[in-house]
DNA sequence: ATTCAAGGCCAA
DNA sequence: TTGGCCTTGAAT
């Protein structure tokens, strides 16, 4: 986009124009944007930050605009700007979700152990610091993760997309609701920490951004209260945290050699821990503790560092010298802080575009212009950012019934499979349903249009955008769609509840922060981190299914324990045949991370019987429907012993098996006895996850891998 | 009934 | 404008 001259140096910029609600109504047909799944609008949509693509259409877009001397922060619309009113609504009702049942499955564990939890994260932070400091430990080098990563100051929650003080949440909030415009009078790198943070608003808002927070999350309709779509991240990058505060503290432990008694005696107790949901933090500082823990053991637990992988940027201000670090890969950011994130990938960027591209499709114009953008000039502050966490995830996954304007499509599909990195140019618009275009231009459009970003090249962009994430997306989205044929609803539901960005987001926003300022990591221990995440979202996944949800929890327990591996293999397939997952990627710091190997649970030696699968697979035309049936068969095994509710597992399956049968015979007609062809693979699939699991037994025996991980709690249970 | 993140309020 | 504190209200 920007056209190569231009210089816009860091393009995130922006229009917007919002237009006041009234509107409403109706969509027009217009353009669609599509609708907020749940929930009240955003005022802007989320757009992959690809570096291709600056902005989207529907939406509004921030960008920087370089243009001369200083840089100033605008928002506008850009086309479709929007906004309307209301909340609620929305239609689909029911949508998705899912039935609420009784689903908790798992967490009822977490009462037995014993930490639970209860302190709210700030107020032990607060607690850890003062006192603490320097008696507790030398190796608090940062409490980071308490800290706000854009001002340093204390937490007080997650607020737009991360954990940040209230007054990052509350500058944020006023930005994007006002469209304020700020400029910098230096050079658009400002350090931002606690006591400087309302010197450069410009740079504030900036570094807000580079962190992650979510244009997204702030509502178009202003709303209050609520949840929105981000919850559930929230609630998965909780539970991460405290698994890994956990395991430090275990680590911790042992090298003091102490005994760990709770974890190691009890799996379920471990199992539900790192399952997730458990334990439940309280908010602000002052709130009450529920749980009659001992704050010292949550103090404990606390200062564990950890970088969040929901933020990409672990660092928050301070730490200069692991920027510079940091900057020795590829990347050249030029700014000291904010850049870290990013550099990533650059390379594994490409190698991500590549592959879309080669499947994938089109294109989609050009994109090329559009890139360039950043760098050049100056400083660019901003600097790429990854995918991660930040970079991709938009949120609203399901969303994708209800018919919707081909556009409306599209995005979906590129929010879906976008793994990308991106550029800084974060910008994310929503688009709510009505949005009136006439409320488009606005006077900082036009400015905007000044600065030379024309509309249609944020358009062009968009579009480039649909069409190079994702042909598979395609297939994502359409499965979730209305339209496929021959989808029995059950299936369409499954499909729903398929979330596939949020897979690759979180696959690479891992392997941003596990990279992230080291010179070379241990690419095993790395990947079992991966499959342990991974893990962690087939739990959550499962125990938000049908059939299985409403198993106890120790027949769910045995039915994970005997699929787990099954269904990482069956995931990787999918993501691969799917959503273009490559084989490989760049990480941060030059190191080749094998994406293929972690699909075989890092038996390469199978590499060629996974190819076998996939051949075979693409023979039958195997798409989303019948990978998340297949995945269901593999969890509701009938086979497996001593299930209490066995014949409610049995009829689960059957269910299953008969949905896809249908699904086989009206959807895929062409393909010759496909229903028996598929279920044929399983044994194929099973083969290499059992190699898998062999593999990672041996290795964990020997001392080579990450101990007190879900992982190896899955690998030991079966068998024992 | 509880959570807890989003919006609102208003003294600095 | 800020930013600490308060009110909301969907999700659990
Ligand atoms: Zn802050
Ligand atoms: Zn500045």
């Amino acid at each position: 986009m920007l056209a190569a001259g231009m210089d816009h140096s860091a393009s995130y910029l922006s229009h917007f124009g919002l237009s006041p609600p009234q509107a409403s109504g109706d969509d027009g047909g217009d353009d669609s944007l599509y609708q907020p799944p749940a929930s009240s609008p955003p005022l802007y949509q989320y757009m992959p930050p690809q570096h291709q693509t600056p902005s989207s259409s529907a939406a509004a877009a921030y960008s920087m605009m370089g243009g001369s001397n200083q840089g100033c922060y605008q928002l506008g619309n850009v086309d479709t700007a929007y906004l309307f009113g209301s909340t609620g609504g929305n239609g689909g009702g029911g949508g998705g979700g899912g039935v609420s049942g009784s689903m908790d499955g798992l967490q009822q564990y977490v009462a037995v152990g014993g930490n639970g939890s209860g302190t709210p994260v700030s107020a032990a932070a607060a607690a850890v610091n003062p006192s603490a400091t320097g008696s507790e430990l030398p190796d608090t080098k940062e409490g980071i993760e308490e800290l706000c990563p854009v001002c340093g100051d204390k937490v007080s929650g997650y607020h737009y997309g991360l954990l940040t003080c209230e007054s990052c949440k509350g500058f944020f909030k006023r930005t994007v609701q006002n469209k304020k415009v700020y400029t910098c009078v230096a050079e658009r790198s400002c350090h931002i920490d606690k006591t400087q943070r309302k010197r450069c608003p410009f740079c504030r808002f900036q570094k807000c951004l580079e962190v992650g927070m979510k244009l997204e999350a702030v509502r178009a309709d202003r709303m209050r209260g609520g949840r929105n779509k981000f919850g559930p991240m929230y609630k998965r990058d909780r539970a991460r945290k405290l698994q890994m505060m956990r395991q430090r503290q275990m680590a911790v432990q042992t090298l003091r050699g102490g005994v760990v008694t709770s974890a190691g005696a009890n799996n379920h107790h471990q199992f539900a821990m790192l399952a997730g949901d458990a334990v439940t933090l309280g908010q602000y500082p002052g709130s009450t503790i529920t749980s009659s823990v001992s704050s010292l053991h949550i103090k404990q637990e606390i200062q564990i560092p950890q970088v969040s992988s929901l933020t990409s940027s672990p660092d928050s201000s301070p730490s200069p010298i692991a920027v510079a670090l940091g900057q020795a890969g590829l990347g050249s950011l030029t700014t000291g802080a904010g850049g870290t994130t990013c550099v990533v990938n650059q390379h594994s960027q490409m190698t991500l575009q590549i592959v879309a591209s080669a499947n994938g499709n089109n294109n989609n114009n050009n994109t090329s212009s559009s890139n360039n953008n950043n760098n050049n000039n100056n400083n660019s502050t901003n600097v790429t950012n990854m995918t991660g966490p930040n970079g991709g995830v938009p949120p609203s996954q399901h969303q994708q019934h209800h018919q919707q304007t081909q556009q409306q499509q599209q995005q979906q599909q590129q929010q879906s499979v976008v793994p990308a990195s991106n550029l800084l140019t974060v910008n994310k618009m929503w688009s709510p349903p009505s949005s009136p275009k006439n409320y488009l231009l606005s006077a900082h459009q036009q400015q905007q249009q000044q600065h030379h970003v024309p509309q249609q090249q944020q358009q062009q962009q968009q579009m480039v955008v649909d069409g190079g994430g994702s042909s598979s997306a395609a297939a994502t989205a359409n499965g979730g769609g209305s339209g496929v044929k021959g989808m029995s609803p059950m299936i369409r539901d499954f499909v729903q509840g398929l979330d596939d960005r949020e897979w690759q987001s979180s696959l690479f926003g891992l392997l941003q922060n596990q990279t992230y300022n080291q010179c070379e990591v241990d690419l095993f221990e790395l990947m079992c981190k991966v499959l342990d995440q991974n893990l962690f979202s087939q739990v959550d996944w499962a125990r938000n299914s049908v059939f299985f949800k409403d198993l106890k929890v120790d027949d769910q327990m045995k039915l994970l324990q005997h699929s787990w591996s099954d269904m990482l293999v069956l995931d990787h397939i999918h993501q691969h045949m799917h959503n273009n997952l490559a084989n490989e990627i760049m990480l941060h710091n030059g190191q080749k991370f094998d994406l293929l190997a972690l699909g075989l649970l890092g038996v390469t030696t199978m590499a060629d019987c996974f190819a076998q699968v996939i051949d075979r697979l693409q023979e039958l035309k195997f798409d989303v429907g019948d990978y998340i049936c297949l995945k269901f068969l593999l969890l509701l095994n009938p086979d497996v012993k001593g299930i209490g509710n066995s014949k409610h597992v049995h009829e689960g399956h059957e269910q299953v098996l008969k949905a896809l049968l249908d699904y086989c015979i009206t959807a895929n007609s062409q393909v010759q006895d496909k229903f028996t062809k598929l279920l044929s693979v399983l044994p194929e699939i099973h083969h290499i996850a059992t190699r898998g699991e062999e593999s990672l037994y041996l290795k964990h025996c020997s001392g080579g891998a990450p101990t007190q991980t879900l992982l190896m709690e899955m690998l030991h249970a079966k068998r024992k």
